[in-house]
DNA sequence: AATGAATGAGGGTTCATTCAT
DNA sequence: TATGAATGAACCCTCATTCAT
């Protein structure tokens, strides 16, 4: 005997998404239970199925959804932005960051680095549509930032993944080790920030980290 | 008639561990078959329940094998180093820090990553013997260099993560993204060593950002 | 606002039962869906059950709708008839054997086989207003035969059921084994009705299986 | 926690079938629940698994156990046999004809039937073993007994399925409609023989339908 | 010690049926 | 009258775990 409640269709897909996200990210592709997923969009398991085809449907629309339209506003920002580099870097690349760190969508990134391996469409997807495109901006900032005389050459601009690394620890002592021993990833970001444009920076930013 | 004892017993466990690491790996906890682990292993399932009570039992000592006598040997050999800070960064932990991107290791990092929040006790182990000791490793071989004068005061005393946090970069990379752009990580990270000692080496290592 | 009233809502159950026909026919009835049903009649699927109670309540419609009047049809041709038994044979009641093993018909034939043992009341209905009936339709005429000395007595008197036989070969063979080896049916059922009448005619055929 | 009985695995495969097709015969293909086959077999569902990989596999399986060998024992008497044709169809087909009509194997006709269309390479195969089979030993027994001049040429030398055509109403009105009259499918078939034989041996049959 | 047959709970998926709109 | 969103029971299949041998 169905109940049809019939909330806003137009929003469930989303709300399937983000209580799936949870479940993803909490218990792992394979732990994760459609019946709680449902249980926690407050719908039944059967509607799940209206909307995703299939288990790994849903998983792969939770990583696209989420992800993607972030890193669309950081690049589109950046672009538009007529600020030398050192300030994109101290502003919205910085803020960027230290908002995965603590969002829900750093539970998008465990996800990948988690189930990558067994889903290569949705690796491959994520490579073209986030990491590239974030590595090609940082290499942007940084090329330009160079011509202007702003910075001096570095070999981020080789490997733009050097500027990017610590996101990723502090994503991930976020979900496994907060518990066990507190990490300010702001600050720590910010430091990050600060102690690579000490050293590429041209002429040295003064008051960084002080040079007597 | 058991046809041939094909190993020892005392090199089982190591056989099955083995086995496991490749199956956990490559398929996650949750979808890695004891049937698979134990057919790698050459042995039959039911003798993994001989030595191992279940299959988290089985994916704790996978972990716990494979990591801790890596980081005892690498830690043991910088606390009897009578070499520089830079000499040690440059050479031991820049030796370590390569092979983790390459060696077997790497999917062990990447199971804690996956796995981790489901099993806190692993977690709780994992912090303790490697990421604690791994922290407090670098931050002494940084205090030590500042007490010695050979580098200035800088936010990886504090943030050690940030020195390790390429090595993590690399691991995933391999993982993930290998197929799709290629990483050359030993240069990535030999790179980063540079711009960090650059960054705090005191006097400042020449022809680097050299300044006055 | 419905855009279209398609149909006349009077045409309606009956677009839905040749709808279920093929859908039945093709998948069976366990398989078969009425969302596909709803599809392929141009309506919603709750529509469906505006006119048919249950999946059972369509299923037995369809048997019930597309067979009994083609029977009728066939009996009353036979029983208005003056001609002789073996015109009747050469002629409407071949004829009908010879569509029965073409026409969408057929599939119902299968659905029974198909499905009879799980719809007791169906093959209780069936039996009632086909089988019984056409048994009777053929008996008729072999006894009205052999009363006016046009046949001689035998045993498809007792079982009409061999009169037909060649039908249910046919229709089994176009569903099952067309594919693999065609089979001309219509002169197959041809053949049979010239070799009864070889066999029972009195005085025999000439031109048949005579000889002189 | 399994009880493992440990009978002789060596008819486990038989009892599923057995059991199998009796699930499968009562309430088809699809209906059929692998939890009540399992059941009947006396065994644990997960058991059926390791010795049919899929619910279609089993039902394969049933169909090409149990009607091969039956046909194999009776071309190898048909073709091993001195005797005349028309002793041939009056004792060993007649036989098995009835046979057919009785035995369990009947309801692996009417599946054949009923799931055929669904299971294009379980009809190919059946067409290939049993009926093609079947169709040349009829016409091999009607061709060789006109060469030797026993019978006279006949349209089910080309058309044998004339010959079987009743065995398969004698099984189909067993499964539909015995419940609503009874029928002596043993006498039909003996009836359907010597009709056949009068019409087409040479000389006629005495005693049946002479001519004069 | 070693095997692998056997179990059964658990979860993904389908679909007949209902009902608010 | 007509829709299709929503439900939930049912079923196939997997696999960790057990235990007779």
């Amino acid at each position: 005997m169905p109940k049809t409640s019939r909330r806003q269709p137009a929003e469930r897909p989303d709300a399937i998404i983000g209580a799936a996200l949870e479940e993803f990210a909490s218990k792992g592709y394979a732990a994760a239970r459609l019946d709680d997923v449902a249980a926690r969009a407050g719908i039944s398991k059967g509607l799940v199925y209206v909307y995703f085809k299939t288990k790994e449907e849903l998983f792969k629309a939770v990583v696209r959804t989420l992800l993607v339209p972030r890193v669309d506003h950081l690049i589109a920002d950046i672009e538009a932005s007529p600020l030398r580099a050192d300030e994109l870097l101290r502003g919205p690349v910085l803020s960027f960051m230290q908002q995965m760190a603590r969002s829900r969508i750093r539970l998008v990134l465990r996800l990948l680095v988690a189930e990558g391996p067994k889903h290569p469409d949705l690796t491959e997807f994520y490579h073209r549509e986030v990491i590239s495109r974030g590595v090609r901006l940082i290499r942007g900032i940084l090329d330009r930032g160079v011509a202007r005389g702003e910075l001096k050459p570095n070999p981020m601009q080789e490997f733009p993944q050097l500027f990017v690394a610590p996101m990723l620890v502090a994503v991930i002592w976020q979900m496994l080790f907060e518990a066990h021993s507190a990490l300010d990833t702001d600050r720590m970001l910010a430091a990050h920030i600060e102690m690579m444009l000490a050293a590429i920076s041209n002429p040295p930013v003064s008051g960084a980290k002080g040079k007597s």
